[in-house]
DNA sequence: GTCTATACTTGGATAGAC
DNA sequence: GTCTATCCAAGTATAGAC
C-alpha cells in the first residue's frame, strides 16, 4: 500500500480524491493537495489529469478482479453465486470500487473521450459475470431461456445503479434488503429445477 | 413546446444543453448560448445555475410522469405492465429524460447538496413502480416473496444502470434484447401460476 | 427585465530554475 | 525528477446602464 515511487503517489492520490471529491472535485490541485506532492508532477508522469485517473481505475479494477474471482472460485451454484455478489457489493462499496467507476461515468458525460476507455475497462466484468453464470447455470433449462452474456449486462447494470441510488439516498438499506431478496430468490430457483442438468464444475 | 416567456426559455435551454453537453458542460454560458439569451438571465431568474438545472429536470419529470400513468393504465397483467415498461424505455431515450437524471446525478457527486434534491424527485418513480407492481400483482403468491417496494426500487435502480451502460455504449441494441428477454420471461411467469390470485383492477 | 462589462475564482498546462 | 511561477481559458456571479 504505501507507495514507493512517485507515479504510485500519484495513482493512491488520484483514488482517495475520485473517491472523496468525485470526479469534478479531482482536479490537478486537488490530487496534489491529497498527496503531498507538487501539482505539476501530475503532467510530468501522466500528460493529463484524465489519464491519471485513469490509471487510478486501471489500479482498483486490476485488485478488485483478483478479489473476485477469489472469492467466486468457491460458488458452486446459484445460491453460492448469489453469496459472492452480495460479498462483492460489500467489498466494492467498503473498497470505493464502484464509486471510482461510477465517478469516471459521470465524467464521461462531460470528456465524451472516456466512455471507450470505460467501456473497455468494464468489459472484463461483464465477462467475469458471464463465466460465472455458466459455470453454474450450463445445461439447464433456464439457460436455454436467458442468455448468459445478456444477464450478465443486465447484472452489471444492476450493480451501477443500485451504486448511484445508494450513494444519493446515503444509506445502503435498501439495497441489502435486495441482495438478502436475492438470496431467497435463489434458493427458490434452485429448488424449481430451473437449474438442474449443469455439470458441476 | 414554444417557451412564451424568459424563464421558460431558460429551462427548455438548460434541458437541451444537459441532453447534448451533460452536466458540467451545462454551464450558464452554454446554456445562454443554446437558447441564444444573456447569461445573466439565469442569475436573475434562477438564482444560480444549480436551480436552473433542478427546473429542467422538474419539468421533463412532471411530462415524463404523466405519460407513463397513461401509459400504465391499459396495462392490466405482468406481460402488460412489461411491454409498457419497454415503452418507457424507449420513450425515455427518444426524450432524454433519463439522460438528464443521469447527468445531475452524475453532478451530485461535485455538488453534494444536488443529491437530496434528486432523491426527491425519483421518489415518484419508484412510488409510481410499486403502485403499477402492486396493481398486477397483488394477492399473488409472488407478492407474498417479493416486496412490491424493493422490487420498484431494484426495477428503477436497473434503468439508471443500463442508460448509464447505453450511453457509454453507444447503442443500446444489449438492452433491447433484455427487454425482450423481459418479454419472454413475464410469459413463463404468467403460465407459472405465481402471479395468479391478483384481483384485476 | 435585459443588456454590457467586469471582478473574482479555479483549473489545465507549461517554462525554466534547481 | 521536482520545484516555483505563471499564462491562459472557462466559469460564477454581480454592478450598473438602459
Amino acid at each position: 500500500m504505501a507507495p514507493d515511487d512517485t507515479k504510485d503517489r500519484i495513482v493512491e492520490a488520484a483514488i482517495t480524491t475520485l473517491k472523496e471529491r468525485g470526479y469534478a472535485g479531482s482536479s490537478a490541485r486537488a490530487i496534489a493537495a491529497t498527496g503531498s506532492f507538487n501539482q505539476a508532477l501530475i503532467f510530468y508522469h501522466f500528460g493529463s489529469v484524465r489519464d491519471a485517473l485513469l490509471a487510478a481505475l486501471d489500479r482498483t479494477s486490476a485488485e478488485r478482479m483478483a478479489a473476485y474471482r477469489t472469492a467466486a472460485a468457491s460458488a458452486t451454484d446459484i445460491q453460492g453465486l448469489v453469496g459472492v455478489a452480495t460479498e462483492i457489493y460489500h467489498e466494492d462499496l467498503a473498497s470505493g470500487h464502484i464509486t471510482i467507476l461510477a465517478e469516471l461515468i459521470a465524467g464521461a458525460s462531460t470528456d465524451r473521450t472516456l466512455g471507450p476507455e470505460i467501456v473497455a475497462r468494464i468489459a472484463p466484468w461483464i465477462d467475469f459475470a458471464r463465466e460465472e453464470i455458466d459455470r453454474v447455470a450450463q445445461g439447464s433449462p433456464l439457460a436455454q431461456l436467458v442468455p448468459a452474456d445478456d444477464l450478465a449486462y443486465a447484472i452489471v447494470a444492476q450493480f451501477l445503479g443500485l451504486e448511484l441510488l445508494t450513494h444519493l439516498d446515503g444509506t445502503a438499506e435498501r439495497a441489502e434488503r435486495l441482495f438478502q431478496l436475492a438470496g431467497s430468490f435463489s434458493t427458490l430457483l434452485s429448488m424449481s429445477g430451473l437449474m438442474d442438468g449443469g455439470p458441476p464444475r
